[in-house]
DNA sequence: ATAACGTCTGTACCAACTACAGAGGCAAGG
DNA sequence: CCTTGCCTCTGTAGTTGGTACAGACGTTAT
């Protein structure tokens, strides 16, 4: 019944997608890039997925979802991989890009007021004379 | 002293984007996918704005700024153009990206807190363990 | 055997620019 | 007159983070 090595299962590309969420091809795409890691093929050629790719893949996708940049994403990968990591520098990272994060909703709520006080300006009647369209030619 | 012709002084592409802010390469990026009128060119072939285009380009500029997309840009331009917009349209487009952009505020201040939560945890000491790490993994 | 998938590769496409190479225009200095 | 130097022109490639093909194989089921 056991397979001659009792190894991880080893699964194929679209089920690493369907266990992780991630887009099939997008898979293919970190691995072009090094953000995912050239995984064994068979001997065919296609790839084979363990545990420690789903986790990989999932570690990279909390991060997207965080916001982080793909760059952000390697520099992580690196601290994680290289073993030398410290706490130290996983939090100013964190922090950075924090601040970055923060600055994105206090711009957006500056272009939130700007719009939501324009479109106030306006009758929302068919006429031809538009309060918004003079606010964004004056 | 003055030209044969009295029609607005004509100033060239690196002028227009000094009048703008625009970046120079900018403006023949609008120009190629339509979103700036192609103007006319002097004998050697250098194109020649006029203040018609520096309303226009600030216009663009104001919308970008403001968050729109190209092609919403692009959509309130005919709208302009065609002489026949209604506020009422101007308007309905104007409370979509709003929308949008509420949406983008209620969406990254979730990820602000989950990474500022996440980053409190951390000591910040130079040590291997690290909690933010953890939380990825988990 | 053959149909119906799955997987492989490379490549092109999206937004919204930015940058650069290589050619040519144009004015001023020597 | 010629050169220097800056301007403009064109097309094309690079950026970020993917997505979507096309066309060629591999694998499985009937």
């Amino acid at each position: 019944m056991a397979p001659p090595t009792r190894k991880k299962a080893g699964i194929m590309r679209a089920a690493l997608a369907d266990a992780t969420g991630c887009n099939l091809e997008t898979i293919r795409y970190y691995e072009n890039i090094g953000i995912m890691p050239a995984p064994p093929r068979t001997a065919s050629g296609f790839r084979v997925y363990d545990d420690s790719h789903v986790r990989r893949l999932r570690f990279v996708m909390r991060m997207r979802a965080l916001g982080f940049t793909l760059n952000e994403v390697r520099e992580f990968l690196t601290l994680v991989d290289g073993g030398t990591q410290t706490c130290a520098e996983v939090h100013e990272r964190t922090q950075t890009h924090l601040a970055e994060v923060r600055a994105k909703i206090v711009d957006l709520e500056r272009i939130e007021k700007v719009l939501a006080s324009t479109a106030a300006r306006c009758s929302g009647k068919n006429v031809p004379d538009c309060p918004v369209l003079d606010a964004l030619n004056a």
